[in-house]
Parts: structure tokens; C-alpha cells; sequence
DNA sequence: GCTGAAATCGCCTAACG
DNA sequence: CGTTAGGCGATTTCAGC
């Protein structure tokens, strides 16, 4: 799988569409500096290589009646490969977490939660997540401002990072 | 603002647009069941209203270079609004920051860092973050693995708890 | 192999009912 | 909101580098 590899009209095809995912071929294309067709082959490629793992519209969350989000950090009393997977199928099943990350040191997850209000994330709290098989403990964090939100890598970064191409 | 009401067509075109949000116009106007143009007109809208911020490509951050993400705690040692705002400022220009909360309790902000290798991150850690002004403690968790990742907000919840429409 | 040009097909997007 | 219709983008085909 690593032996895939990316020229600078690839990357810059990931930027564009990491910067905006419905941008049309032909847009994209020009942008690029390649003709339309190798264009749309080039990023077929990139969905089929896994590149592109998906697309997606960013919401307004909290228009929509999602009021809080919550960063839960979760530590577990077992770490066996088993249990750490059995907490991590649980997790994927509960709407209210967006995201769940492993991490080393005492804590063993940080979960990111939406949901529309404190009490319906406290009944989720109490309800469903410490009340799961194996959870140690639990601190949440009620997120107050959101700073900064970008998706994905930055690019620029790779781009001072690399010597050469394909 | 908060003026504006969605009815259940909207919010199913929110819901497709989260889960793809490169589906063609018809595609997704046959999944909400209407027609094409009416259906658009509704895109625009909530593109317009602020109820569809962006849309992205997800990428793969660890095939792209990307081989580390950590999160990183942050505490400040002057919590008055002036100096909240300037590291938000400052965190806004660092590439390799992709998210900032503000959180309640000890801690003061989340960020969610990605770099190509712990060296990069270790060299931005100590050079820039807890080098910056007001920056009292920062505490790093690197993330082990990904159990879970998924875009935005749960419509279902939503939708079990929404009496009617417009 | 790759790209680019031309042609076909399908979608987007007005205008109107 | 639906239908119609014209223009544009998407996608295949084919020729050239």
C-alpha cells in the first residue's frame, strides 16, 4: 500500500478538494493546470487508493439544535486488545460520539461529543458511558468557544517536506 | 437568525450532504423525493443561511505523511477575554493545530495537532506552543489509534426528539 | 504509459406554470 | 414544487506525445 505514490498535480488535486469537496472537475482541472479528463482519472484513483476517504458537507451544528459539544476522557480498568476493542465497538454505536481516539498515557480515550443539550448528554453520560462494561472513569470537558476548525492534514507543511516526486 | 426553520425535506438533504457530500444534485433531490430544481434551490438556501458551512474531502492523513496526531492540553496563565483571543489568533496561524476548543474547568483549550513524525511535533511543541505568551502548561497525549471518526452531527437524534416541521 | 481533443451523455439551472 | 428546455460539465473514445 505504501508503494503508491503522489506527484505535485496529486497533491494539489487533495488540497483543492480538502478545501472544497464539491468543486467541479472542470474548476479543479483548471486549478491544477491539466485538462479535464486525466483530471476526473487522477482523482478516481485517488477514492480507489484511499486518498480520498470520503466527502462530506460541514454542518452548523449548533443551528441545528446541537448545542453542546463534550471532550470525555475515558479511562478503562482493563487495556487488554480484547476490552480496548469491546469499548471501541460500544462506542461506535452511540450517536452522541463523533470521534474516538486512543491514547497513550493514564487516560486511554478522549471521545468528542455532540449533542442538543447539557441534560440529554448528561443522560447519556450517566446512562450509557460509565455505565459501560469496563469503564474506569470518566472527566468531561464542556467545550465553550470553538478556536479553530479545519479539516483534515495541511498541506503546506508536506509541501516544504518534500524533495521530489513519483 | 434563529428565525429560519428547517422541515423534514431540509434536514434530509443536510443528513445525505454530511454522509456525501460530492452526490450530484439529482441523486441526492431523488433521495429526498422531489425534483431536481426545487431541490437546489433548497442547497442554495442552506448554503446561503449558513446552515451548510463547507464541503470537504476526507483524506488519509497517515498515507499523505501524516504519521502522528496528538492532542494537546493547554492551560493559560491569564484567562481575561484579551488574552483568549490572542492565542486563539496565535493557534489560527499554526498549520499543524487543525482544531481549538475552549473548554470549562482546568484545562483552557484542546488543540488536535497532526505532523508527519514525532520530531516535527516535538520541535513545534517546544518551539512554538509552549513557547507562546500566557502559555502556563501543556500537557500532549498521542493518539494510539482511531476507533472511531465520523462527520458532524447525528441527525437521528435529532430527528427522535423534532415534533414538526416549519 | 501518459495527456489532450472531440464527441456523447447526463446534469445543472434558468424560466414558466 | 414540477416540467420543460437550453447550456454546461462529466465521461468515454480516440488520437498523439
Amino acid at each position: 500500500m505504501p508503494g503508491i505514490k503522489l506527484d505535485p498535480i496529486d497533491r494539489k488535486i487533495l488540497a483543492e478538494l480538502q478545501a472544497d469537496g464539491r468543486m467541479t472537475n472542470v474548476e479543479l482541472s483548471r486549478r491544477v493546470g491539466i485538462s479535464a479528463p486525466p483530471c476526473l482519472r487522477r482523482v478516481r484513483a485517488l477514492e480507489e487508493t484511499g486518498f480520498i476517504h470520503s466527502y462530506h458537507a460541514r454542518v452548523n451544528a449548533r443551528e441545528l439544535g446541537f448545542e453542546v459539544t463534550v471532550f470525555a476522557m475515558v479511562s478503562l480498568r482493563s487495556q487488554a486488545e480484547a476490552d480496548l476493542s469491546a469499548f471501541e465497538d460500544r462506542v461506535r454505536a452511540w450517536p452522541l460520539v463523533r470521534e474516538c481516539h486512543m491514547l497513550n498515557g493514564e487516560i486511554d480515550f478522549i471521545l468528542k461529543c455532540v449533542a442538543p443539550d447539557l441534560s440529554s448528554f448528561q443522560s447519556f453520560l450517566t446512562g450509557e458511558l460509565t455505565a459501560a462494561p469496563n469503564v474506569a472513569s470518566v472527566k468531561t470537558s464542556l467545550v465553550i468557544r470553538n478556536g479553530k476548525e479545519e479539516p483534515g492534514v495541511p498541506f503546506d507543511v508536506l509541501e516544504s517536506r518534500i524533495s521530489d516526486d513519483d
